[in-house]
DNA sequence: GGCTGGCACTCGGACGGACAGAGTGCCAGG
DNA sequence: CCTGGCACTCTGTCCGTCCGAGTGCCAGCC
């Protein structure tokens, strides 16, 4: 186990480390932080942590920077959330409030958090297996063509086509719509299929192919792939993360780029409460030199969707923690309003 | 006027640069393009290229690059569009295809073009202003509280909350849906103001209120700050760009990041055809080293919409407007089937 | 036992001169 | 009008030197 002062040494290199981006000397961090000790007994601590892989030296007569497990440790015993200023609070509230629709919150929200720690930012949509269904609405736009469209409690929109097997009237297209509302609106979606199984049943025979093949598109919009969406935003800011730029940025925009990686990313994060993945932890390679700190939000206790952000391993833990609680707990707020 | 051989001159310094991405001398030019006549010659010529503007040198004793009004006329003059070959315009069409919706379309599209042209890709969403209303939904969701849904022919779907100022009964709402929809569904969505003008009147006097709301909601919807919507992706490609990079890079991705910025440089580029904007001549600072290719798109004849390209000024112009104008010509193809 | 000052050692980055190579401009001759 | 030749310029690179920061270790002190 680490000695208190230890501890107390390695939160010092922490914070000089992500202050100055240059490694962090004996000398300096007598000078700046009063441990009330000389720095050769810094040395001796610095050993230690080294020893225990908590900091090490680029080269051999450079300063220490922590390891991804001094980062963990930092996070984990070391630092606290630092919370938002009043001012801070109301001024991302203000933001937050003009949205007029949830395409734009989450937009707002991406370019907020991206603003507030300067870095880059990731909002999920609304997952859907975990809202409840509001609408769904059914137009009729040829003889055999319908669009479907569905809308959830969250505000989310989706749509699709569906070319039917034989032409559609209007009165079975009303039927259906009715009969589909009746039954699903104000549910959950993971419960749709149950709730619409039996439903071409209810229907004239030569009606039956139809109203399956809409149902069936309405439960493809559930499947993985097209049930999440996010944005992302503040990749500008990746631009200041070093100076050993195209190739660290590189496979970070990559990363970026790629949904699915950024989606399982963000889905590996534990489900409740804030998570933060300190470089390796990241499965993807890409990401190695990164940090990434996410939390779901929701309109109640329960979170739809999770949002975060993504920056240097050499990030400062605390502000950034605290700017993605409170803009989670924000926007849910919005959500719920909505 | 510039002789006949100046000008090959100037085009094997372009393809060259291009190529190579570094400065091209009068020895390797004459080494790699036949010109029939020797480096000597072709300094004589270098030399009045560069007092024409077209060409500079970065040193004195370094090759020559082409400037931005090199560019210019080479684009005007001296290169073609290099069109797709056979399996290339397969693999679009088999690609855009499998599109769901138009988010799913606009998604592909981004990332196909981005791919295509090794650059970063823009595509905008189908404006509203040129598109016709498909079908305008309204739902209740409190007694006061009606969402707006809007359904356009290129389906695009957009969405807002309407907060009533007095509650507003179902058979009212339907009553209003209905109006609505006979007055606008299948009319140009510039017509719709001048269509709903006096649909208050239809009404008891105290549901006016509220359907004036909406509708003003609805009109909302067309303000040039709602109206227009981008995705951009291939932002990876960025670091390309140059050795000389976080400097170049930055602005670039700024640019791209305010949708502001790009919306008013695509809106600069002419209507119809393709535009080719080259470094300084795009009015954003942040984009003075890059080149910008974009065209319009759309169902018919008629753009609804534009998309393109940003790379850096020294890019393959004639690959890269031929890619753009082929995944042009399938979107449209896409839109018009949806 | 733990802290401290002192000391020798290592290593990376900055500075500066020398050098090679690429490319130019110009000129005289064909 | 084109060409070969020549002197010149400038950049990028290589290399040796030097300086400073930082370390590890040790003997001494509290």
């Amino acid at each position: 186990m680490l000695s208190e002062r230890r501890l107390q040494v390695l939160r010092a290199i922490v914070q000089d480390y992500v202050g100055t981006e240059e490694p962090v000397g004996s000398k300096a961090l007598t000078e700046r932080h009063n441990l009330g000790v000389s720095p050769a007994t810094v040395r001796n601590d610095m050993a230690a942590l080294e020893d225990e892989g908590y900091i090490a030296q680029p080269h051999t007569s450079a300063g220490r920077i922590p390891t991804d497990k001094g980062y963990r440790l930092f996070v984990d015993k070391l630092a606290g959330v630092k919370p938002m200023s009043p001012p801070e609070r109301r001024a991302i509230q203000n933001f937050l409030d003009g949205a007029v629709d949830l395409d734009d919150v989450v937009a707002r929200t991406v370019r907020l958090l991206a603003q507030l720690t300067r870095q880059v930012a990731v909002v999920q949509y609304p997952s859907l297996t975990r809202s409840t269904v509001r609408h769904v609405e059914l137009l009729s736009l040829a003889p055999a063509r319908v669009m479907l469209v569905l809308i959830t409690d969250t505000g989310r929109v989706e749509q699709r086509m569906v070319d039917c097997p034989a032409p559609f009237g209007e009165a079975s297209l009303a039927d259906l719509r009715a009969r589909l509302n009746s039954r699903v609106a104000g549910r959950r979606f993971t419960d749709v299929p149950r709730l619409v199984e039996d439903l071409p049943e209810a229907f004239d025979m030569e009606d039956r192919g139809t109203v399956s093949t809409v149902l069936s598109t309405l439960l493809e919009t559930l499947v993985e792939e097209n049930e999440e969406r996010l944005m992302i935003g503040g990749t500008a800011n990746l631009t200041r993360f070093g100076h050993d730029f195209p190739l660290t940025i590189r496979p970070v925009l990559e990363a970026l780029e790629e949904q699915v990686v950024l989606l399982k990313l963000l889905g590996e994060a534990g489900d409740s409460g804030m998570t933060v993945r300190i470089g390796h932890e990241n499965a993807y390679e890409g990401l190695n030199s990164t940090s990434v700190v996410s939390v779901g939000y929701g309109s109640g206790g329960e979170a739809v969707a999770k949002l975060g952000v993504v920056g240097p391993t050499r990030m400062d833990y605390p502000g950034t923690m605290g700017a993605v609680r409170a803009v989670a707990r924000y926007v849910g707020q919005i959500l719920a309003e909505s």
